[in-house]
RNA sequence: GUAGCCAUAGCUCAGUUGGAUAGAGCAUUAGAUUGCGGAUCUAAAGGCCGGAGGUUCGAAUCCUCUUGGCUACACCA
């Protein structure tokens, strides 16, 4: 058994080795005061590495204790220094600061030891265990393909989805396909037409791109033929009828987009727990609606509509049911949230959906709330902006919108290209499948870099680029100590080498950072899920990636000194990777043992 | 018009309980390889953190105002 590492705990012995000797310096000052009981020690990070571990800055104090800061770091750390139960380490007092030196090095063989033991776990922690979340994102149209602001969405959901896990949170994903209404029937009716009864395979069209083809035509044809939207409207009428060939067609239409949507989404490594399709959910809600009427929180109007006044929440009025008693998109809305808090109880439910939905969900949740449901307190809508291309906006009448699949396709040749250039081929094991792999860390870690919160451009050219701070940069980082770590292997058994870690060897400053970033992945990992940001991630592992990149660069670990020097570098290249994987595998990055 | 979001280096972005000289990458310039993968590393240069006030010992971060951009405000989804 042994003492598993936890920053937080390293922190907080610090802190309480801090505040008693506050303490007994006031005491000694003879000052007694409310304000040193309130007045929080911080523990930060300090500027630069070589000045310590954490920071503790004192002008908090310095009014309460009538003292310069200066004064009071320097006779704090005296008082530290006698302290019985000091932590290991040491203190200096730097200006107005109080710097600790924790005793890395000295906890590294229990590192050592709990990553060797969890693997792929550690990060793994239970800030979030007692909480079912489900998370809905992606949420595609059938009507075409997807385009780059779905990537962006479905890798923001996907990742938060394994950011929560690990943080122990019990994740449920799913998926709302949005296969009915109007934009549905426009595809249809443009396929009536003009398919001549083609199909993808005759035409040899991926399924998707193939009925997207008729949702553009449709929009071409209707530009010079000003019956098209009532004959999109008469088809909708319908197939709410259940006209048989209305509902034949449909279903092999969208047999194609969906079939379609999904290799995407395998290609890019996105999968759902459930599946809920639009059509069997949107006649949700108005139960639910006729319910809050009699229940006094809604009201008729004469006309028959059904409405809700926002006054409270600072907004206008809205309606929840048409005069003609049909749902509205809010009324499916209330409808799916309540019958999936049936189909699976969650403490939490996060919709994944772009910033200009903001509107929608802030009266949803406030409608729901109206309606008494006790859970609408844990509804989260996680807004996310924009994709922009660096020469503007994507748009779909300009044709600028960016196709998901293309873009994948361009991207993974280019990283193709990049491979055969550079004579790897025959080193790579599957070329077509690495370079896919390249290409999805690639769009990943780029659209993940980005604070979700933001509108943000996407550069193709930048995000595959092999120099950086991109996806491949990171890959290539794993795949070196992959490699370095095989050569290991094979020396070991030529010699035999049996020598034991001693991590007291590991003496540069380089290696101390090294250690001291790795134990705090973990507490990264909550932050990111606190946050429902991975962008924590994305900045964390590149801090990662290049700071073991200058000590491999700069200090050799398989040709270091003696067997203990390199078996104790080797052992920390060891958990690096191993770190590397985990964060990886939270923000969408393919691992690859040689690129 | 009303509300929400955003503004940090030439460009793309980090920067949370307010703390030390505001950081990366790209591009530019100058360097490093008798090395475990050079798809690398080092350095230089580059800043009125949109502007003005305020709170504070201390503000990119909090408050107010202001300018600019984006988005939303359908008996569409």
């Amino acid at each position: 058994m042994y003492w598993k590492v936890i920053m937080k705990d390293i922190k907080n012995s610090w802190e309480k080795a801090i505040s008693k000797a506050i303490a007994a310096y006031a005491l000694s000052l003879n000052i007694k005061s409310d304000d040193l009981l309130t007045t929080r020690i911080m523990i930060q990070t300090p500027p630069k590495p070589e000045l310590g571990d954490f920071a503790v800055p004192l002008f908090p104090f310095s009014k309460i204790l009538r003292k310069s800061p200066h004064i009071i770091a320097a006779d704090i750390k005296n008082i530290i220094e006698k302290l019985e139960n000091k932590p290991p380490g040491y203190v200096t007092a730097d200006g107005p600061y109080l710097n600790i030196r924790a005793d890395i090095v000295g906890l590294a063989e229990n590192l050592w030891k709990e990553i060797g033991t969890v693997q792929s776990a550690y990060g793994n922690n239970t800030s979030m265990c007692d909480q079912k979340v489900m998370i809905e994102f992606s949420c595609p149209n059938t009507n075409k393909p997807l385009h780059l602001g779905h990537l962006r969405n479905d890798t923001i959901g996907e990742s938060i989805a394994a950011i929560i896990g690990a943080n122990g949170a019990d994740v449920y994903k799913v998926n709302l396909i949005n296969d009915r209404g109007i934009h549905i029937c426009k595809s249809m009716l443009a396929y009536m037409k003009f398919g001549n009864e083609t199909t993808p395979e005759s035409e040899n069209v991926k399924s998707d791109h193939f009925v997207g083809k008729y949702y553009v035509e449709y929009n071409n044809w209707a530009k010079s033929s000003p019956n098209a939207e009532k004959e999109a409207q008469e088809l909708l009428v319908k197939w709410e009828n259940g006209d048989k060939d209305t509902i034949d067609l449909w279903s092999r239409m969208n047999t194609w987009a969906i079939n379609g949507i999904f290799e995407t989404y395998k290609r890019t490594g996105i999968s759902f727990d459930k599946l809920y399709y639009e059509s069997k959910t949107y006649t949700l809600g108005k139960d639910l609606v006729l319910q809050g009427l009699k229940d006094g929180v809604f009201y008729k109007e004469i006309d028959d509509s059904i409405w809700i006044d926002l006054e409270e929440i600072g907004l206008d009025k809205k309606v929840l049911l048409r005069s003609d008693g049909t749902s509205l998109y809010l009324t499916q809305d209330l409808g799916t949230a309540v019958s999936r808090h049936k189909d699976l109880p969650f403490n939490k439910l996060i919709y994944v959906v772009g910033s200009e939905q903001q509107y929608h969900f802030k009266v949803l949740f406030y409608v729901l709330k109206k309606l008494g449901l006790s859970w609408a307190d844990n509804l989260h809508h996680l807004s996310y902006g924009m994709v922009n291309l660096p020469d503007g906006k994507m748009k779909s009448r300009e044709g600028t919108v960016v196709d998901a699949d293309d873009l994948i396709e361009t991207l993974s040749d280019m990283a193709k290209q990049e491979i055969i250039s550079k004579n790897r081929e025959d080193s790579v094991g599957d070329l077509s499948e690495t370079s896919s792999a390249i290409a999805r860390a690639a769009l990943n870690y780029y659209l993940l870099q980005v604070n979700p919160a933001k509108d943000m451009i996407f550069n193709p050219a930048e995000s595959i680029a092999f120099n950086g701070n991109t996806g491949p940069y990171l890959q290539y980082m794993g795949a070196r100590i992959s490699s370095m770590l095989r050569k290991f292997a094979l020396t070991q058994k030529d010699n035999s080498m049996t020598v034991a870690f001693d991590p007291s060897l590991l003496k540069l400053q380089v290696e101390h950072s090294l250690l001291k970033h790795i134990m705090m992945f973990p507490e990264t990992v909550e932050q990111a899920g606190r946050e429902l940001n991975p962008t924590n991630i994305a900045v964390y592992l590149y801090d990662l990636s290049r700071m073991y990149s200058r000590y491999y660069h700069d200090h050799q670990i398989l040709r270091a000194g003696s067997d203990e020097l390199i078996y104790a570098r080797v052992v920390l290249s060891k958990m690096v990777l191993q770190v590397l994987r985990n964060a990886f595998s939270l923000i969408g990055i393919p691992f690859l043992e040689s690129m």
